[in-house]
DNA sequence: GGTAATGTTAGACT
DNA sequence: TAGTCTAACATTAC
């Protein structure tokens, strides 16, 4: 389930179990999720160093691993559609795509159902995402930032939320939530909205991404009037007793209350 | 069997 | 130019 809350989950997840730990084998089971890299490369660049230090970045995992006096490499994870993480001693995921053998004897598996993941290599995670064009991490952004994000642009606020170039990290799910939560219809022109819903949006945002990732933690979701549990057609809004609908809005299926959205 | 799924991207259109 | 849409990627679950 990768969109921020869940990236961050699972680079604390990461951090928690595979850190300071050596790598002594790694076993690529579907090159598929490499992208550009070889295998050779990949498992050659990586073996016998140490993971040191974790971070993400949007949707974007960075794992730093060192080796004495020699310069750093960073594994850097994207988790598409289905990615996830597993650390474990006994059965590895069916879909792990690759695999860290770590001197303590436990895995570290990076597995992906629908391989619209990555796993690959980068010198500089700073570099990564600039050449990227990433725009900022929500929860590195102060509510000006957030305001001047929102300037001189046309277009409806949904795609522009859901654009990683301008704000790195949220996807469909999270944004419908935000402007559910804000009372404002996905298609909503950027330029048509106030101050006031600019910050309404900004608030929201952090609310809802701290309170995920909080709640990811305890194995629990969003409070039940969250629209993340009414993504049906015909549902009654549990917040108007509106009727929630479904649309197509940048390509990805949306839905929104018809009554308290506008 | 058809459809949709939390993401990204290239190409095309307005 | 900026914004939006479509199709494609691979695989499963309903």
């Amino acid at each position: 389930m990768p969109e921020l809350p869940e990236v961050e989950t699972y680079t604390r997840y990461f951090a928690r179990h595979a850190l300071r730990q050596r790598i002594v084998r790694i076993d690529v089971r579907d090159e598929r999720i490499l992208g550009e890299i070889r295998k050779e490369t990949f498992v050659r660049k990586l073996k016998g160093r140490r993971f040191t230090e974790v971070r993400r970045h949007g949707k974007h995992l960075f794992a730093r691993a060192a080796r004495r006096s020699e310069p750093d490499v960073w594994l850097h994870l994207h988790f598409g559609m289905t990615g996830d993480l597993a650390y474990t001693r006994g059965e590895l995921p069916r879909f792990a795509r690759v695999v860290f053998d770590f001197e303590n004897g436990s895995r570290l598996a990076f597995e992906d159902m629908r391989l619209f993941g990555v796993a690959d290599l980068v010198s500089d995670p700073d570099a990564f995402i600039g050449d990227r064009g990433l725009g900022p991490d929500p929860l590195q952004l102060t509510q000006k930032q957030f305001a001047a994000l929102l300037e001189r642009r046309r277009g409806a606020i949904k795609p522009l939320l859901m654009t990683q170039e301008v704000i790195a990290g949220l996807g469909n799910l999270y944004v419908d939530e935000i402007l559910y939560q804000t009372g404002i219809h996905p298609r909503r022109a950027v330029d048509r909205m106030t101050d006031a819903e600019g910050k309404a949006v900004f608030a929201a945002m952090r609310r809802i991404l701290r309170a995920t990732i909080a709640r990811h933690a305890r194995e629990a979701g969003l409070p039940a009037d969250s629209l993340i549990h009414h993504r049906e057609t015909g549902e009654r809004c549990p917040r108007c007793g509106g009727t929630i609908q479904r649309a197509v809005v940048f390509g990805r299926t949306t839905y929104f209350c018809a009554k308290h959205q506008r």
